[in-house]
DNA sequence: GCCCCTCTTTGGACCGTTCCAGAACCTGTC
DNA sequence: GACAGGTTCTGGAACGGTCCAAAGAGGGGC
């Protein structure tokens, strides 16, 4: 009752097992009816090929590992679907692995993935802990996905442009008449990127002075807090940039409850185009990250890198997109200029 | 440079292969000296077992695949991370497929886990295909968890129990005096339960015909379109049981726009304890499903069936909780009675 | 010194594939 | 009809582990 292997196929149809390995990886270098004798003992066996088996041969698992930093985060789906688009593309398997899951246990959360011996791996998130990643690039190819950081030599990169983003909504919201404009930063690699573009380009339109920045710490509430302060002042800005769509999600409930009316007293904008970001019920103008064309940028490099090993980590930035919605809108009257 | 294999070790511990086998699986019928020079001599060359010739000898991969139906449904979360604290304490791995991302490809989304050669399945959410699940169960164990559906024989299922779910919020709301309530039905399996329970309770406290049911389809828009026609008739309803969260989030904008305060005109109550609903603008009273517990109850019986194969399918449900937030609260004196 | 018994250690078969060298079978040519 | 050259097929050796039967070592009793 065992599940059938090579040779009983191969028995099946009289011929050798070395025939029906043939076949079933596509020779044509084999007679059409003992190809069709083998596909039909096959299917009427109900064989399924081991991938134990294949991948001790091999010495290639056809699978790529992905260590997820949370599920929680809701932004990597996207990215999931481009890689997953290209890897299926190429015969390849995804293998999931949430780090944060595994953090309890205290090993590194790289090491299920390696002792299945992946072929690759897509780093999606901040990084766990990069001394670890190097030693796994010199063995096999390694990209970092989504997150901006110094890596390794040889770690391939794929991320959204944070830079364009940051101006994108800038330039959106100085385009709409706004002048005081505040941004709520977050920290990071990823924070660092979106307040220098936000300070860059309020310079570029001669309003270096007209800019406020608050550190938050990337949450609701952090975004509330901050926002209660900013709309505090008495010089309050018009218009706010989050981080985040869960800080702008903040910024949202600290102007209501100042009583002021979103976009008309101020505007707000988030950061990702999450899931949260296009609830009717808040509608924010955000920034799409382009997770899919990141996923896929991914996958292509890993693909590359399996055709030639080695050589310089790369780094591609996928053009983000503002997404225009219900939290934005023209300065008040009375606080222009 | 190819990575070190158990004969390495061996010989570089002056042992033979079967001997470094021994004390890698742990046996005490092992000399203290050879031991240690065994896994010194592990450590020293970064052995790392290879997972598929392990799994090629001992016939099973210390592996269960999870099928998820959708990575963006955020209440699975909190279910991976239950299954995967019992699952990692007895030593399995998790590997995770998405049978939305796959669906595309036409094959079953089953197959490339079965192909890995999976020990154990976990379907999360909605079956796939019924009939070809009930194949796989007659090889591997199955648990289907957090969905309610007919399943093939053998096949174990956990949810969290939607009857007790719907009765909580429904009580909850009773409790408040509210008598003329709403439900905002979905469909499926899950949706005919709540619904269902929602009936039944108010029947049992003699509110049989003050109960309002309106289908929808389970999503914001579904929800937002419902409720504005609830709360345009006549006799509306002064509390609102959406299915869902989102379904709720949709009530909630519908009630804003049309001018009514929640909770004081009128209340709402969702379900799932997405984090949509902790977000603090929206603050939903909903249900929390016991995803973590529906998730360790799921690898219980996974590692049940390991240890005794075979046996009917089991049914477990986990007691919900209700979270009461800041949707609800008593009707207006208006429409009291 | 020999036998027996227990505790350690070992060689070799096996798991289900791939891959390679070479066998077997054609077909055509001289 | 032998031979060359191509096409098609096959046996056996990997791949890196596990597991088992049996060998070796050491100790105790006679």
């Amino acid at each position: 009752m065992r599940p059938p292997t090579i040779r009983d196929v191969a028995e099946r149809a009289g011929v050798s097992k070395s025939l029906v390995s043939l076949v079933l990886r596509g020779s044509d270098q084999v007679r059409p009816e003992k190809r069709d004798a083998v596909l039909r003992a096959a299917r009427e066996l109900g064989y399924r090929p081991n991938a134990a088996a294949r991948s001790l041969s091999e010495q290639r698992t056809r699978t790529v590992g992905v260590l997820l930093n949370d599920l929680r985060n809701p932004w990597f789906v996207d990215l999931l679907d481009g890689l997953n688009s290209l890897l299926h593309a190429g015969g390849l398997h995804m293998l999931l692995a949430d780090a944060r899951l595994n953090r309890r246990t205290g090993q590194d959360p790289a090491d299920p993935l390696l002792d299945l011996r992946v072929d690759g791996l897509v780093v999606v998130g901040t990084l766990p802990d990069p001394a670890a990643l190097g030693a796994v690039a010199e063995r096999i190819p390694v990209v970092l996905a989504g997150a901006r950081e110094p890596v390794p030599p040889g770690v391939d990169q794929v991320a959204g442009d944070d830079e364009q983003g940051a101006r994108l909504v800038t330039e959106h919201l100085i385009g709409l008449g706004h002048r005081r404009i505040a941004h709520l930063a977050g920290y990071g690699a990823v924070g660092d990127l979106r307040r220098r573009s936000f300070e860059a380009t309020m310079r570029t339109h001669g309003l270096a002075d007209r800019a406020v920045v608050e550190t938050g710490d990337m949450t609701e509430e952090g975004g509330y807090r901050a926002t209660v302060r900013l709309l505090s002042r008495p010089d309050r800005p018009t218009a706010v940039f989050a981080v985040n769509d869960i800080t702008c999600v903040g910024a949202l409930s600290a102007a209501e409850e100042l009583g002021l009316r979103v976009p008309h007293d101020v505007s707000v904008v988030g950061y990702d185009n999450t899931s949260v970001s296009r609830l009717r019920h808040l509608w924010l103008t955000t920034v799409d990250n382009a997770g899919h064309e990141v996923g896929r940028r991914a996958a292509r490099f890993l693909l590359d890198r399996f055709e030639r090993p080695g050589g310089e980590g790369r780094l591609h930035l996928a053009a983000p997109t503002l997404e225009i919605r219900g939290t934005t809108g023209p300065p008040p009257d009375t606080a222009a200029g």
